[in-house]
DNA sequence: TGATCAAATATTGGATCCGCGCTAAGAACC
DNA sequence: GGTTCTTAGCGCGGATCCAATATTTGATCA
């Protein structure tokens, strides 16, 4: 078995996710020991984890809080993440190998087989996927592990506010431009389209955010 | 006081900045217990911390490693910040407040008069207030906070390779351009130079790194 | 001589207990 | 009646001990 505040951080993030714990609600170590069964060592453990995710804030002796995920924060983040989606595009573009060609058009074909089955899921985890793998072939560990955070995130903000199954075809056609300018190895056109992709999706999910907001006031 | 694995995550950064932990090197619980004078449980806490700064690198049941600073490394950074550091100085323009167009402008007259007095550590810390005061006037608290954390990692390699001194004028040339952009507002002005500005710096400290690379060979 | 396996050792992970600081509630004094 | 000080309890921070896991070393066999 993995160690328990792997363990832990995980069932913990998925409780977040799953809206078990609200936003700004505050995490007591006490409490979570005993609702997962350990000490409080390993909770701590995997607070700490969490808050180096960004889903947790900490104030010293005052405990950990889930992080208030809000229309402003997810402008911050889209803003981030329209940043690096696009650098990562023409770097994977440029530094383009067999195996990352590979490992992108497979991984779009997959979406577009795994969406079409109205799975939210499995097409969550393919669109990850998709990214991921842009991500992988742009080598840029830094920007690969921000977007790793972020992508734990936005599954929250998915949870709570659903996905853009609406938009689905829209995806899939910018997934087939992205991808073909990378093998193309049109950097310019790479970061481009990648960062249009984003802007898309900020649009939909702040649209969506604004509308809940408003209709349970 | 404050609590012990904060004191202790600060001294632990501190001497890896000044290089008494090389990269690489194995960080064990024992040893640092014993040279901070505590338990093994602050200093797990404090990994954790620098973990989450991406200054130390983890594997599980195998402990902390200080994270390798190297020439690629500092290529994806730069990207990173080159990206971040566009798109909040756009956004500091955009939302322009009284309040940050003093704290800018003060932090930029600031960095004029430590650099002129050839103390090295003041200036870093005045140019870390100057982007500080743009970062916080973009408003994205996410972007922010990566570039702080960036910021402790540039601390370890200006102190390894030295800070860019003989450019000093054109950065204080680049500061001048960048705040009087974001004071009037020009967003495609200030993205333009403060990506410029980042680029500068890349140039300079890989032509050192490389340098000095190729010398101890 | 080199490789593989096993045992010993070194190191991380976890539980429990206690101390300390923060917070909040109640009483006393102004 | 309001403000301030004190006290109690609640929850985080840290130490120590023990368990689980990794790493290394040495021995045996090919």
């Amino acid at each position: 078995m993995a160690s328990q505040y792997i363990e832990v951080s995980d069932r913990i993030r998925e409780d977040i996710i799953n809206g078990k714990f609200a936003g700004g609600e505050r995490l007591k170590l006490a409490e979570l020991a005993n609702l997962y069964a350990t000490s409080h060592m390993p909770i701590r453990e995997a607070l700490r984890i969490l808050n180096g995710q960004g889903i947790v804030d900490f104030t010293p002796n005052s405990g950990m809080r889930v992080r208030e995920i809000d229309v402003s924060f997810m402008i911050d983040l889209f803003d981030v993440r329209l940043a690096l989606e696009a650098v990562q595009a023409r770097r994977a573009a440029e530094r383009l190998t067999p195996a990352a060609s590979n490992a992108i058009s497979s991984a779009k074909t997959e979406f577009e087989c795994v969406s079409a089955e109205s799975d939210r899921d499995a097409t969550l985890k393919a669109n990850h996927r998709f990214h991921q793998a842009i991500s992988q072939a742009s080598g840029n560990r830094e920007a690969t592990e921000i977007e790793e955070r972020h992508y734990q995130i936005l599954r929250i903000v998915w949870q709570r506010y659903g996905y853009a199954s609406e938009r689905l075809e829209g995806v899939i056609e910018d997934h087939r431009l992205l991808t073909s300018a990378i093998l193309d190895q049109d950097a310019e056109a790479a970061g481009l389209l990648a960062a249009a992709h984003v802007m898309r999706a900020r649009r939909n999910l702040l649209t969506k955010m604004r509308g809940v907001e408003r209709s349970s006031q």
